[in-house]
DNA sequence: AATGAATGAGTATTCATTCAT
DNA sequence: CATGAATGAATACTCATTCAT
């Protein structure tokens, strides 16, 4: 009858677990929407533990310091849109170029528009740390999927996978980081997007597609 | 006889005018070299005034505080810029297309090129400072040049027009932007130069010079 | 039958108090670690506690404070060599001068060397809490005791008494911390004992047990 | 005239340093009286600053940060009384040992005592920065000051110069310690003052009373 | 009793800015 | 105009202590 206690057989672990992470979570969202709200300038340790209903302490007690917590911010994101165009790689395996790159442009795009948000967080505090390596790790890890997608296709020949898989994911990035900073509208980012597919078929000339790709750019 | 005094008629402003404005460079200077030797970090008012070779003060005597000596920093590069693509698109007036805008994107990297080390450090300035008004103001007047630039092209339909102008700038800036964050190498930059000029010309599926740009391209 | 708890008179107490001083043990041991591996400047509570092998609270449970639990240490430790000091002394009652002297001379310091790792510790701590009423205690304490015996000697008129049990009471601790403090070499400590021992014959000058005190110091 | 600014050749550099010294001067008694009246958990930057009457950004204008401060603190009065000793042996050159010794003595613990008050708060600063090399330094210096007063006197055999001068400074340094750590009483700094002299007289053994201990003594 | 997450007052330090000289 | 000492609000981070579980 007093059931609770003991219809759960592993009480103990689960609640610290449980407890540490909804701290983080409320850190990190905490960081999120200061950075939104008043930029970089308003991200203070004690002005996000306020926020996240938390103690300083308590914060400290989960990033080392304010880089970390902006770090982890970061990682995240990446992690999250990296893995999602890496999902979106495996399921283009064999495909065509054109399906392959218009994939993974989606899926990049998608997982970034989902998190909007973050991402306009992201941007803001990617400035304080002065970090580059974490972009540049995401991005070589970006390449490094769409190269082993593109080699999985019988239509391109090795000699051009590189730097097609580059320039795309060069792209993208850039993209975003447009889209995010200088606040393009919507519509840009549509047209931005099929540049981006047509722009590859260049480099697969004898393609029938790329006629199509002309005369669909304007 | 005491002449010197007497002889000039505007002794009095022009040797201030001077001082001050080499205070402002001196200072400027300084800020460049400490943005670009210590990051964004290290850029304080007491360090640039030091650095500068004149007091803090001083240094308060020509910027109302230190955000307005960064926007200027970022103002002066800008303008820079802009008006060297200006001249470049009032000698393309009546050109044709590929030439335009091989013009104006190779005047807009020259600019920023020969001042490599200004552009480094407006980068990490302009982190600080939060005003993408600055920038977003500059993009327009390169694309509003641009634009009449196209305009007195009868190669050009008006539809097209603003489009174009607005993708050219957008990329120009997108590629400066990327050349010196993520320290792309000279080879893809030139890459990107190319790409830059192909791409453009995609919007113009009738000229004959699609095809060359697709066989360059690889 | 769940008998354990019935068969043993006094169960509650005992196992408590054995757990307790347990505890105590290993949260004063891990002090002492944490004060020679990290200095003053390490010793917090929540590693102190950590190390112990217990968790924060139940420090505090048999803490009342930190500055309790370096008062624990430091008492502990004066006690134990106070103690020894005594023994030495009620063992030599009635005995010459030079072999009191030597007899308490060499209980102290052996008392002090065989935990010297604990001196040091103490030492360190001793410096973050500002009681030195507990070193003045012991100080006053030893010299009682070293006062005492040298009333059983018909040897010293008590005139001297006093005086020669100050001093030697302060050479003693001013031995021992100038060992310890500054890391005196063996070669050194040696000689001071035998300083220490010289020394307070020549408050006895005529007296014969200056033979024997010299010839027994070695 | 209005002569003031005529009369005083220069004095543009002097009132900077005059200024300067006087912060500094500010700021150091400050600290010594905190460290007497409060302890050294009282010793705050924040509150050194307050009661030095200057804000602690001044305070951080000519120290680097609390240890330096302190260091300065112990810095200070180590070279008054190393200074202060040194013109005593200077004064003993070619003397007779018993008046060197009583000389260097009577000059350190001179020293010393008319600084009483800073040598109390530098005991109690000294526990927080565990740099005990401005001691040693300090100690080094005093022993070969000592040493080399100890050379010009034609009465010690070379062999015992460096014992003597080893011993005598670490009792002076140690009976300091004792003084102002435990706080004993005038009577008893008298009382070892004269010890000091006498137990270095072992050293000389043309005195018939102390063969016997000289002998065993080395 | 034991735990360890949470607390938050307290501390050192920085840096944009002012102002008396 | 120039100076640079002085300012002090703001910030990152610590750590003794509590308390719900």
């Amino acid at each position: 009858m007093n059931s609770r206690k003991w219809d759960t057989p592993q009480p103990r672990k689960l609640p610290r677990q449980t407890r540490a992470s909804n701290t983080i979570e409320a850190v990190l969202e905490a960081a999120v929407q200061i950075l939104i709200a008043e930029g970089t300038r308003g991200l203070t340790t004690t002005r996000v533990a306020k926020r996240s209903g938390f103690a300083v302490g308590t914060l400290y007690q989960y990033f080392a310091n304010k880089d970390e917590l902006i770090d982890m911010l970061v990682h995240r994101h990446l992690n999250h849109v990296v893995a999602c165009a890496q999902i979106a790689c495996s399921d283009q395996n064999g495909a065509n170029l054109g399906d392959m790159i218009t994939a993974v442009a989606d899926a990049f795009f998608a997982a970034n528009i989902e998190k909007a948000r973050d991402v306009r967080a992201i941007h803001l505090a990617w400035m304080r740390i002065e970090r580059s390596e974490l972009f540049c790790e995401a991005f070589a890890r970006l390449r490094d999927t769409t190269t082993s997608m593109f080699a999985s296709s019988p239509q391109l020949d090795s000699v051009h996978i590189d730097t097609i898989a580059h320039k795309l994911v060069s792209m993208l990035i850039g993209t975003i980081r447009a889209i995010f900073e200088q606040g393009m509208d919507e519509a840009l980012t549509t047209g931005t997007r099929e540049q981006i597919v047509n722009v590859h078929c260049l480099y697969h000339p004898t393609d029938a597609s790329l006629d199509t790709a002309v005369s669909t750019a304007h």
